[in-house]
DNA sequence: ATCTTATAGTACCGATCCCTTGCTATATCA
DNA sequence: TGATATAGCAAGGGATCGGTACTATAAGAT
C-alpha cells in the first residue's frame, strides 16, 4: 500500500528544494537538473501547482518558479490537497462541496461512518502541523527536534475537518538572483 | 485523493460487524446480506483476510468467520497491512524485508528522505493507536470519549518504523451461535 | 524588432492496478 | 449422501497513473 503517488514525490521534492532557497526561485529545467527528474513531468508539475497558488511563476529569460508564502506556512496538507485533490480516508469522509452525502449506499446502515470520520479528521488534523520548513529542513540524520508542529492527534471530536484553509494569494516579494 | 480502497472500506465494515458479535461468528453470504455488499467481493476479502490470520474460519454447514483476536488487540495498523500489503508513505520509506534500498534513485541525493520516513513513522504509530473495538464502537454521533489509543503522535525519531508487530495465530475459541 | 528562454494549456498514448466475477476443490454437518 | 460453506485459482473490463508532445503566450536580451 503506496500512499503517495509518484507525482507527490516529485513535487515535494521540488517544494524541498524551493524551500531551501526562499525567497529565491528556479527554473523546471534548473530544478530537473539538480533534482534529476524527467523535465516534462517536473514541468506539469510545477504547472499544476502554480495554478493552485503554492507556487507563482515568472515568465522569460530569467523567469522561473517561487513559493507563494514562507515554508513555514505551508503545511503538507495543503500540498496534499493542491497536488493530489481533497483528501478522504474513505469514501464516506467529507465530500468537498455540498454535494451529495458521499457516495456510500450504505449511509445510515453503516457501521463505522461516525468513527471513520474522526480518524479523517484526526489524521488531516495531524498533515497540516507538519510543515514544508520541517520537511525541507537539512537531515541530521539520526536525532530530530519535535518541533513547533508537535501537537498531537489523539480521536477528536470531528466538526469540520472537510474545510480546510486553502491557499490564497499573497503579495510578490520577488528576488531574482 | 482517497486513502482507502473500496476492497479496504469493505473489509473495516465487515470486521466491524464481526467485532460487534464477538465471539460469535458470521458467513460471508450473511455478512453480505447485512452489510448489503456484494457476495463475491466480500467472499474474497474475507478469504484474504483469513490467510493473514486476522480471521479465524470453519467450513461446513454451520461454518464461518469469526475474529482472531478480540477487537481490543487488533489495530487499525495491522488490518490495513493485511489487506493492502506493507504500508509506506512514499517509495523512500521502509521497504518490507531487507530489500534494496527503496526504488528512489535518488537516494543519497534526495533532500527529504530522512523527514519523510519520519513523517512515516509517525502516521504509523497513530494507525497503531486506532483499534478495531474503536472502529466498531456504538456511534454516539456526537461527542466521543478520546479513549484509551489517544496518545498523541508528533515527529518522533525514527527507529524501524517498517517492523511493525505482524498477527500471528492464537489459540481457537470457537463459539457457534 | 527579433530571437531566445521559459511558462501555460491541452491532448494523447501506454502500462498498470483496481474491481469484479467465475469455476472447481475441499471440509463439515445433517 | 446431500447440502452448505470456505479455499484456491484464474481471468477480464475499466479506470487511473505515468509520461510525452505540441502549440500558444510572455518576458528579457541583443
Amino acid at each position: 500500500m503506496l500512499l503517495l503517488t509518484r507525482k507527490t514525490d516529485y513535487a515535494l521534492l521540488a517544494l524541498a528544494s524551493l524551500a531551501r532557497q526562499t525567497p529565491a526561485g528556479a527554473s523546471a529545467r534548473g530544478l530537473a537538473e539538480r533534482l534529476k527528474l524527467p523535465l516534462p513531468v517536473l514541468r506539469n508539475i510545477l504547472k499544476q501547482l502554480t495554478s493552485r497558488g503554492v507556487l507563482k511563476s515568472t515568465r522569460g529569460t530569467r523567469g522561473g518558479y517561487r513559493l507563494a508564502r514562507s515554508p513555514q506556512e505551508i503545511t503538507l496538507a495543503q500540498l496534499l490537497e493542491a497536488i493530489e485533490g481533497p483528501m478522504r480516508l474513505a469514501r464516506c469522509c467529507s465530500v468537498p462541496e455540498g454535494e451529495e452525502e458521499a457516495e456510500c449506499k450504505l449511509e445510515e446502515s453503516c457501521l463505522i461512518r461516525g468513527n471513520m470520520r474522526r480518524v479523517h479528521a484526526s489524521l488531516m488534523q495531524f498533515l497540516d502541523e507538519v510543515t514544508l520548513a520541517q520537511l525541507a529542513e537539512e537531515d541530521s540524520s539520526a536525532e530530530l527536534k519535535p518541533g513547533k508542529g508537535a501537537r498531537p492527534t489523539p480521536l477528536v471530536t470531528l466538526k469540520d475537518a472537510q474545510s480546510y484553509p486553502r491557499l490564497v494569494d499573497q503579495p510578490d516579494v520577488r528576488d531574482p538572483s
